[in-house]
DNA sequence: GTTTATACATGATGGTCGTCATGTTAAAAT
DNA sequence: ATTTTAACATGACGACCATCATGTATAAAC
């Protein structure tokens, strides 16, 4: 049975969306094409007609989702607070690509990589509004930095099967970050962060 | 044919060695048990002596290369420097596999799940010792949140395929997180962290 | 030296999954 | 209203892979 033009549209959107959210779950490849078409509505057999493969799915999802990413409102903390959630670790279904997909993507060539790569730089430009910084450049590296060490503390977190550590995690690492962030004010007020006292 | 005690002893640890090269490289999925046992030098039939599945696989080569991890020696700066590297970036299958697999090992339960725990547990105890800090409270924040920096920085870097952006994670996070731990000893010269000047 | 136990090679098996061929039905086009 | 087109359901195909059964040759035990 054929179906209406806006159907076909809606159909689209929501076998790009179930399989963002699968990928995001279970990973690219132990996720089948049969259960994102049956998550979307449909038949394993009709996806030939929306992606002329798997692969161009995978890329199709990512560049997607990553679109869609809302721009970071209020500053830092307040980026950070949401982001180093408990919540958020526990929904990677409906989480931060990045966090959820970035290291899988690494063994992809092409789109997919490339998605992730813009999605980075992008992600990079607008933290780099919303740190504390005096300089774009010492704005950008705190950018660079805070991404890296959010991203890198949700996987952590994720991964810890003992509460206590996983929770540690998140608070910890958004408390370091808050302090960062006030030092770095204190050092740049100082004249130069060379100036700080010599470590060995 | 049977083979020695010594070489049985040796094959273990060869395919203990090569699965957590592949894994590291490749992802626990899309590695196959014939491959591991081909890269062993030994055929595919042969693995079931050893382990019972490659489930069990998947959980002693993670806990033997996670145990097998050196200490960091000298200060955070030096460890940051060498961890952050393009090299270690090249280097997914004989790097940290704590970057190459915590990502994955999420989606594991069991015995993978807690030996990555134990893992990122013992990393943090690890690197409290060698970041700047004046508390033990700080030192284990400061270890927390530049572990969580280093294994984010990564994997950003390792997805960048625009090598320029990819190079200038990895050294941005590294003046970074410098800049952070001198900050730090400054800030608490100055008598707290929450002395420090005011942001909105 | 003979026997026994076992590590491993070879090959088979069953299940899973990506992909595609075909048929049917309903939307578009005329 | 009729014809045409296209979306999708059903089912099949072929490849891949984890696992296992069997045979064999050699180390270990006696």
């Amino acid at each position: 049975m054929k179906v209406s033009r806006e159907q076909v549209a809606e159909n689209r959107r929501t076998i790009l969306k179930a399989a963002s959210r699968l990928f995001r779950e279970r990973g690219y490849e132990s996720v089948t094409v049969a259960e994102i078409m049956k998550a979307a509505g449909l038949t394993h057999g009709g996806f030939y007609g929306y992606f002329a493969s798997k692969d161009e799915l995978i890329a199709g999802a990512l560049a997607d989702v990553l679109s869609r990413r809302p721009d970071p409102t209020g500053d830092l903390a307040d980026f950070a607070a949401g982001y180093l959630s408990a919540a958020h670790r526990d929904n990677r279904a409906g989480g931060c690509p990045t966090a959820a997909l970035a290291a899988e993507t690494i063994r992809l060539a092409g789109e997919p990589r490339t998605a992730m790569t813009t999605g980075v730089k992008r992600q990079i430009t607008r933290l780099s509004r919303i740190v504390p910084g005096e300089t774009d450049v010492q704005k950008r590296r705190a950018a660079i930095g805070s991404w890296a060490a959010m991203v890198g503390a949700m996987i952590l977190a994720r991964v810890s099967d003992d509460p206590a550590l996983s929770s540690e995690i998140l608070e910890q690492t958004q408390s370091w970050l808050a302090a960062k962030a006030k030092d770095q004010g204190c050092a740049t007020r100082l004249g130069r962060v060379s100036r700080g006292p010599s470590r060995k």
